[in-house]
DNA sequence: AGCACGCCGACT
DNA sequence: GTCGGCGTGCTC
């Protein structure tokens, strides 16, 4: 007898399950969506594999119903997400649920008792099963399971889809209708669909009675329709010619690549990634054909573009979520591939660059990299260079300027902005008023309860309030210093706030907005052309073009630069190219102010040419054995009691020890957040190659006493930049 | 003894 | 992820 084997959307392997009573399918349902209980209530999972059985030392139950007539996975998709769960130290089942956070609809769900079952069995509020099928809601799930293991109830699921229902005509109308009817029924015809009997009645001035005649005669009534897609208005592309069929597309500006790409993928179906949807919808409109999948759409409206995704041989543009569709690319591209955003915040903290190359493997394809700067992962591919914009820097010596959060220089480059009616983006990396607050006068500092972090300061009201932007707690700014009982306070570390409220000093008549992830003005004035200046973190990288923009200037460049973090460098190099990019095809002043005008980014900006960085960068990493050298993996672990989580470190450290060869092994440390959430973080980081990585995690201890999370090719080790 | 809490394993 | 069992330790 054939067993499935399900993998849920749970961080479990997959579970065996008879299938269902009535299977029919000949291919043994592999990859096909199930609907199986689950303790006491019905989930739905994706049949990954097959065993002979049963030899369980226990009952197996049995799968519901099968949901689709296709496939949801195909071989490759279900191949490679085993493949992908091995390499990401978890589950399948986490990462199903990292990948594909739609997979379970809403179900149509109907129950009765067997009809050759006696009634009798039947337990108290369940008689109503014997009179024949019924909605499950409502009955009590557990005493339905009893039911169902007992063998004795037959059901029935599908998916509930909601079509949308559009009022049109039926049947062309009788003379023996009212005028008043009449008139409703041509209206309907003439406007072809509308939403409700209501809206018919206010569209032909009739009252409501009159429609429900016209629709319980038959004359008018509810169809169901498919739900459209917005629409995307196209947009024509130059071709570009490309001598071979490089791995890396990069430099150059956003179109000259989306040109390189579109002659790349000229004949191919190919999965194209991207890191956010932001970055996704900037390329739609060039390949208006593409099927689109991402986080932004309603779930629903994702399953169906998967369920209609099957036929397709064309372009897909698609986040992380797109991985596992069942389709049989010739390549992949991954779009930015050093993107953050790439990292999975679910369970597996899986890396989309990492899982869409073990996808094209699986596939036997080859995989493309389309970066403004490549990462340094693949800096060794053969490259397809577009000739870079060559930046307009300016760089602000923090050490001989005058002037804070603004320089006199600084403030005298804002001024020709205003004076020429262009407009200005001022970055910071603090949302708030300022990074901290701190005592002037006994260098107390506001820090969270929860988290050893300081507290950002937000100036609202007479005094503010203090927030913490990891874990959201909040408080109200002292009046006094709560150590020295001094009134005089110092915030540090400039944030969008305070340069709001600088510039409004400096320049009152400039106009000023706002523009982060939790607080965006209103840009239509500047989005007009309207002079004025946008002030906001990285979230600007999101927002729409400023068509005059002339100036970029960052008050406080080195706060984009985390410490104790390898890739800072990297990132920031990668940061200051994309906003030399931030215009389609003028080049605004890049200003920095900054104590460290020799940083190797700069230099590489000034010389209009990545390559120098990540040469040296590149050998760099390779003296100290980081990525992309080695592989790295850390391992973290966290407990409210400090002494558990520094105990449980302190074990999985002895543990390995003995089998790390030198260098292998770092740590083990507190976190660089030490306590987060009011857990206390500890973690040590594992480092060498592909193989001895996959030696030493496949012998890691268990963990007693405090939560373990593995990071898989941790990708920052300090909070993000915050926007 | 009675109960609250936190750890740990099971879930098919 | 979520639930329930069980041991620890605190309170009545």
């Amino acid at each position: 007898m054939r067993v499935l084997k399900v993998a849920l959307p749970l961080p479990i392997e997959p579970m065996s399950y008879l299938p269902p009573h009535a299977d029919t399918r000949e291919d043994g349902a592999l990859g096909y969506r199930v609907v199986v209980p689950w303790r006491g209530e019905l989930r739905v999972g994706v049949v990954v594999g097959h065993e002979e059985g049963p030899h369980k030392s226990f009952a197996l139950r049995e799968a519901i119903a099968y949901l689709d007539e296709k496939p949801w996975l195909n071989p490759s998709g279900l191949e490679f997400l085993t493949r992908a769960a091995r390499d990401s130290f978890c589950t399948v089942g986490t990462l199903l649920n990292d990948l594909l956070p739609f997979l379970e609809p809403p179900l149509l769900h109907r129950v009765r008792l067997l009809p050759e079952a006696d009634p009798a069995v039947l337990p108290r509020g369940l008689e109503a099963l014997a009179e024949g099928w019924q909605e499950a809601r409502g009955f009590d799930p557990k005493l339905l399971d009893y039911l169902r293991e007992g063998g004795v109830l037959q059901e029935e699921v599908a998916e509930q889809r909601s079509q949308q229902q559009v009022l049109v005509v039926l049947r062309e109308p009788s003379e023996k209708l009212s005028e008043k009817a009449k008139a409703a029924w041509y209206a309907l015809r003439d406007l072809r669909q509308l939403e409700s009997m209501a809206a018919l009645a206010r569209a032909a001035g009739v009252g409501v009675g009159v429609v429900k005649g016209l629709l319980d005669k038959g004359y008018i009534g509810f169809v169901e329709v498919e739900p459209a897609p917005p629409a995307v208005v196209a947009r024509k592309l130059e071709p570009l010619g490309l001598p071979t069929t490089p791995v890396r597309l990069e430099g150059g500006r956003l179109l000259d690549r989306i040109r390189a790409l579109a002659t790349l993928l000229q004949t191919e179906p190919a999965l194209v990634l991207f890191p956010e949807v932001s970055l996704l919808k900037k390329f739609q409109p060039f390949f208006p054909q593409a099927i689109v999948l991402h986080g932004e759409m309603k779930a629903e409206e994702r399953r169906r573009v998967w369920a209609q995704a099957g036929n397709s041989t064309g372009v897909v543009l698609a986040t992380y979520q797109g991985l596992l569709l069942p389709l049989e690319w010739r390549r992949v591209v991954v779009v930015e591939e050093a993107a953050e955003a790439y990292k999975l915040p679910g369970g597996s903290r899986a890396f989309v660059p990492r899982l869409a190359r073990l996808r094209a493997q699986g596939l036997g394809v080859s995989i493309h990299y389309c970066s403004s700067v490549n990462s340094a992962e693949v800096w060794h591919e053969p490259a397809y260079l577009l000739p870079p914009p060559s930046p307009r820097l300016h760089l602000l010596d923090l050490r001989q300027e005058r002037g804070w959060p603004f320089s006199g220089a600084a403030i005298a480059i804002l001024q020709q902005v205003q004076e020429k009616k262009r407009q200005a983006i001022v970055l910071s990396a603090r949302r708030g008023y300022s990074a901290l607050l701190r005592c002037k006068q006994c260098d107390w500092k506001a820090m969270c309860p929860n988290c050893a972090l300081p507290l950002r300061y937000h100036k609202s009201g007479r005094l503010g309030f203090l927030q913490c932007h990891q874990c959201g707690h909040e408080q109200k700014a002292p009046e006094l210093c709560p150590s020295c009982q001094s009134d005089v306070f110092d915030p540090q570390g400039p944030g969008v706030e305070w340069l709001l409220e600088a510039l409004a000093r400096h320049l009152p008549a400039l106009p000023r907005y706002r523009y982060t992830a939790d607080a965006k003005d209103d840009l239509g004035p500047l989005l007009v052309g309207e002079p004025g200046v946008l002030v906001g973190t990285t979230a600007i990288l999101r927002a729409p073009v400023l068509p005059e923009l002339a100036l970029v200037l960052l008050p406080y460049a080195d706060g984009f630069v985390l410490e104790s973090d390898f890739r800072a460098a990297e990132r920031y190099h990668r940061l200051l190219w994309q906003l030399a990019d931030l215009h389609p095809h003028r080049r605004p002043l890049l200003a920095l102010q900054t104590f460290e005008p020799h940083h190797p980014a700069h230099k590489a900006l000034q010389a209009a040419d990545p390559r120098g960085f990540m040469e040296v960068e590149l050998a760099l990493r390779r003296t100290l054995g980081y990525p992309p050298a080695s592989r790295m993996v850390k391992l973290e672990v966290a407990h409210p009691k400090e002494p558990i989580a520094r105990d449980a470190i302190l074990q999985l450290a002895a543990a390995l020890k003995p089998q790390a060869e030198p260098g292998e092994l770092l740590g083990p440390a507190p976190a660089p957040v030490a306590r987060l959430r009011g857990q206390y973080v500890f973690h040590l980081l594992l480092k060498s190659s592909e193989a001895r990585i996959q030696t030493l995690m496949e012998n890691l201890p268990p963990v007693r006493g405090a939560r373990l999370r593995i990071d898989p090719d941790p990708q920052s080790f300090v909070g993000l930049l915050e926007d």
